[in-house]
DNA sequence: AATACTTCCGTACCTGACTACAGAGTCAAC
DNA sequence: GTTGACTCTGTAGTCAGGTACGGAAGTATT
C-alpha cells in the first residue's frame, strides 16, 4: 500500500482499473512488466499508477491505445528529433480537439442559456449550430 | 448532387463515409431514415450531410455513439427541462475535456521547446508532466 | 498444515463500431 | 429491353479494447 510495493491487485485498485486490463496493457506494451523474484510475484510502484492514470485520461480525451503508446514513447528520452516531430504532430491534434470542443462548449452553453425558457416549455431551440463542421472532422477515424 | 436529392451513395461521398456506415447509423437511430417513394429509392438532403459531419467530429472528440445520440436528442426541441439538464451535464464533460487537453498541450509544447536541443541529441527530457492526473480520469470509460 | 485469497498464464468470450457479402429489386443509358 | 451501376434488406465477419474463466502455483490467516 505504501511507496514501493504493490501487487497487481492493489495497483488495479489504486488506478481504478481491473487486473485483467493491466495485463492487457502490458501485453500491448503500454505498461512495463516488472521483473519478478524467481518463482514469485511481481511488484509495482506509483509510476505504474501514474502511467495507468495517464492512459485512462488520454483515452477519455479521444486517443486510441495505439496513439497513447506513441505518446508514451516520447517519454523514453531517446530519438530526440523523431520525438519532437511526433510531439509537434500530436500538438496539432490536441489543438484542433480543443478548438472543436470549444465550439461544442459555446453551442451547449447557448442551448442551456436559451433553454431557461422555463415558462414556455414547448419551444426549445434546435441545436443546428452543432451541425457546423468542426475543424478536423474525420482525421484519426477513417481507417 | 444539388440541394434536395442525393441517393445514399452520393450522401456517403459528400460526408466522407461509407454507405454501410450510414445504414449502421440509421439502425442505431443516429440518422433518420427518410420515407421512400413506394418500391423506390430513398433520397437525402444536406441536413443529412451535416448530421454525418457532426457525428464524425463528435466521435473524434472522444464521444461514443451512445453519447452522440444523446447530444442529438437535444436537437429535437422537446422536453426542455430534461434537455437542459443533459446539456449542462455534457457541458461539464466538454469543459473537463478541454482542461485535460490543455494540460496535454502545455506538456507537449514544453517538450517540443526543450527538444530543440538539436546539438545535444543524447539528452531529451522525459514527459513526466504528462503523468499528472487529469481532471476526470475515468468518467465515461469505466464499465 | 489446511484453508482461503491472490497471482500467473493462457485462452475464450463480449461489446462497440463498423465492414463485407448475398440475393433481389430499381433505374438510367445505350 | 437489356446491360451495368446502384439500392435495399438481412445476416455474417472484423478489429479494438477489454472481460471472464480455468487450472496451477504463491502467500496469508487460523
Amino acid at each position: 500500500m505504501t511507496a514501493h510495493s504493490m501487487t497487481i491487485g492493489t495497483l488495479a485498485k489504486q488506478a481504478g482499473t481491473h487486473v485483467e486490463t493491466i495485463r492487457y496493457y502490458q501485453r500491448r506494451g503500454l505498461l512495463p512488466v516488472p521483473q519478478k523474484p524467481f518463482g514469485g510475484i511481481r511488484h509495482y510502484d506509483e509510476t505504474a499508477v501514474a502511467r495507468l492514470h495517464f492512459i485512462r485520461s488520454a483515452q477519455w480525451l479521444g486517443f486510441s491505445l495505439e496513439e497513447i503508446s506513441e505518446l508514451l514513447k516520447l517519454e523514453d528520452g531517446t530519438h530526440c528529433d523523431e520525438a519532437r516531430a511526433m510531439a509537434e504532430h500530436k500538438l496539432e491534434d490536441v489543438r484542433s480537439k480543443i478548438a472543436g470542443l470549444k465550439k461544442m462548449e459555446t453551442t451547449l452553453d447557448n442551448l442551456v442559456e436559451r433553454c431557461r425558457c422555463s415558462n414556455d416549455p414547448q419551444r426549445c431551440p434546435m441545436v443546428h449550430s452543432l451541425y457546423k463542421e468542426l475543424d478536423r472532422p474525420m482525421e484519426g477515424l477513417k481507417k
